[in-house]
DNA sequence: CCAAAGATCGTCT
DNA sequence: GACGATCTTTGGA
């Protein structure tokens, strides 16, 4: 159902606005073990040089940041903690270095692939009495989190920089946009450090979805 | 269910 | 040398 690549013109927003538009869209990574990917499901806004939560803050650009600084439809992947990756999607015109983080997606495409790589071979296939819910469930413990989506869909640094419209790492338009009425929002995870910006609602999700990350955090409240 | 802690290293000061 | 836009495991209620 997949129809059609998401335009580079799409990115050329503020990630505020960006952020709630990826939601429903498809995210996609082919590669020589096959493909994957899924629905977007969760994101947050990083508005750049006046926020003080985004690498970006104060115009910082350094070799890790300097993709946010190009144009529009380009990936920025960086790694945290020693061990994990985050996948972004530079917005914004030329110049402005913003972002939207993605932090979860409903898994798709090449689910037995996507277990593999994240060692749960067990999540490959349904199991018990055909609960289609729980199974479902179950298998959002594939990318229901930022580092968990990279590692499922085989992101590592050698993705950074790559171009969501022309590369094998691509955003797809996938059913209709999800309505304002069924996105959430809440402060961002993980930014205690910056001060005021800690609290800005610039995290999104689609409402109810079983694949959010942190499901229960405190704050969330009705898009718009 | 929740909180705490450890893993582990690139990046920037 | 310090610190993460995280994840997993563990231990307790």
């Amino acid at each position: 159902m997949q129809l059609q690549r998401v335009a580079h013109t799409f990115f050329a927003r503020p990630a505020l606005e960006l952020a709630p538009a990826l939601l429903g869209t498809c995210l996609i990574h082919h590669t020589p073990e096959g493909v994957a990917g899924g629905r977007i499901v969760e994101v947050e806004a990083y508005m750049g040089p006046h926020d003080k939560a985004a690498h970006s803050y104060g115009n910082r650009r350094t070799r890790r940041t300097e993709v946010m600084y190009g144009p529009p439809g380009y990936a920025y992947v960086y790694q945290i903690y020693g061990m994990h990756f985050c996948l972004n999607v530079v917005c914004a015109e030329e110049g402005e270095p913003q972002a939207v983080l993605i932090r979860a997606i409903e898994p798709v495409h090449g689910i037995p692939l996507m277990a593999r790589r994240r060692s749960r071979d067990d999540l490959s296939e349904h199991v018990g009495r055909g609960d289609v819910k729980q199974n479902q469930k179950r298998l959002c413990e594939l990318s229901n989190g930022p580092g968990k989506l990279c590692q499922a869909l085989g992101i590592d640094k050698a993705q950074n920089g790559w171009n969501f419209t022309t590369s094998n790492l691509g955003i797809w338009h996938d059913r209709d946009p999800v309505p304002a009425d069924l996105v959430i929002r809440g402060p961002r995870v993980g930014i205690d450090y910056a001060e005021e910006a800690r609290d800005y609602p610039w995290r999104f999700a689609i409402r109810k979805h079983p694949c959010v990350s942190r499901p229960r955090p405190l704050g969330w409240a009705d898009s718009r």
